[in-house]
DNA sequence: GTTGCCATGTAAACTGTTACATGATTTC
DNA sequence: GAAATCATGTAACAGTTTACATGGCAAC
């Protein structure tokens, strides 16, 4: 009953901006900037068999002409709600310490989903978490640096860079968000 | 037979650097900066017995005294070299397109396990890695930019920005150590 | 006519998650 | 003596990887 996975949202939103075929969505993977998910089929087909029999996307054969037979995934409405509950969870600590992978993919499918107010909030929520969770990082690194390996050391260095960027880039965007909703008004 | 699982080289490479039980590692994974990993007891006890499986480690009951039973794991010379084998292998397309976390704590072990040389050739691996991905990663970007919505425009931006960041530290990272090679001469 | 791409899927093995279970020891 | 922490593990389930399997169509 569960389709929870991070491959079977990656699929959900991108079958929500299009109608697509399993074979489309593991181009996807394999030839644009989406290339952390596996294209391998083993992962796809099963992924999407879950998520018809959940109801969340519909899959229909596809018999234009002389085409070979496709099955064309076309997203429900409660996939659609599915879409936009995961979309609009809370960011959590936990989100930004497992790696933020996640919350980049949430928020590449906000623009056309959950609206601009929503996308805002989520830009704040995640400098929030980051704002919160950065001096913990820095003072463990400042306390333990002198007893680290060189090598340790650095990778946790690169971990701090790594977060100020993230942190940046939210209020750039924020930024961004705010500038176009004003536009708009 | 198999045990090439990231947890399962992270265990290895924080036994190799002190003996440890299975609770101690527990605990680096919530309370260090390690937390990327999960601290559950039903991934890593059944990690420690495949590499145990295996032969990679191996693990003695505690008997100091009033303490409770604990399973201490030391590494053997064939995880010594599995971990080895591991850190040493080269760095491929693959390894940064599908996320760099496994590269940054391969890192984190190299220091004192194959030494300097090795060190700075794999940041030197990973440099070239970059340099050669991220052009494409920009170009799509430029290319696709004016049919994308904002969000997944801006998100695409963060991970080009996070592989300049890399870059930008590999190569502080290796002269660094090239600097502490040339005072030791 | 064979190589290569389009297109779908399955099966076994492995890994990780979630939840449960147990019991000893220290602290209040 | 109750609660928190130390410490180890198991069981059911879900998801991924790897490898295999199939067949149509297009190009050369």
């Amino acid at each position: 009953m569960n389709n929870d996975s991070l491959l079977g949202f990656a699929l959900l939103g991108l079958i929500f901006e299009r109608p697509m075929s399993g074979y489309d969505l593991r181009k996807i993977f394999t030839t644009t900037a989406m290339g952390s998910f596996s294209d391998s089929p083993g992962a796809i087909y099963p992924a999407l068999a879950r998520l018809e029999a959940n109801g969340l996307v519909r899959g229909t054969v596809e018999e234009s002409a002389s085409l070979r037979k496709r099955r064309v995934f076309e997203i429900t409405p409660t996939g659609l709600d599915a879409l936009k509950a995961w979309l609009t969870k809370p960011v959590t600590r936990d989100d930004i310490v497992r790696g933020i992978g996640d919350l980049m993919l949430r928020f590449a499918f906000m623009d056309r989903t959950v609206g601009e107010a929503r996308t805002i909030e989520f830009l704040e929520e995640f400098g929030c978490e980051i704002e919160g969770y950065l001096p913990s990082l820095s003072e463990f690194l400042e306390v333990h640096a002198s007893e680290m390996a060189l090598s340790a050391r650095l990778a946790l260095e690169s971990g701090v860079q790594e977060y100020e960027m993230r942190l940046r880039w939210v209020r750039a965007s924020a930024a961004q968000y705010r500038e176009r909703k004003g536009n708009q008004v």
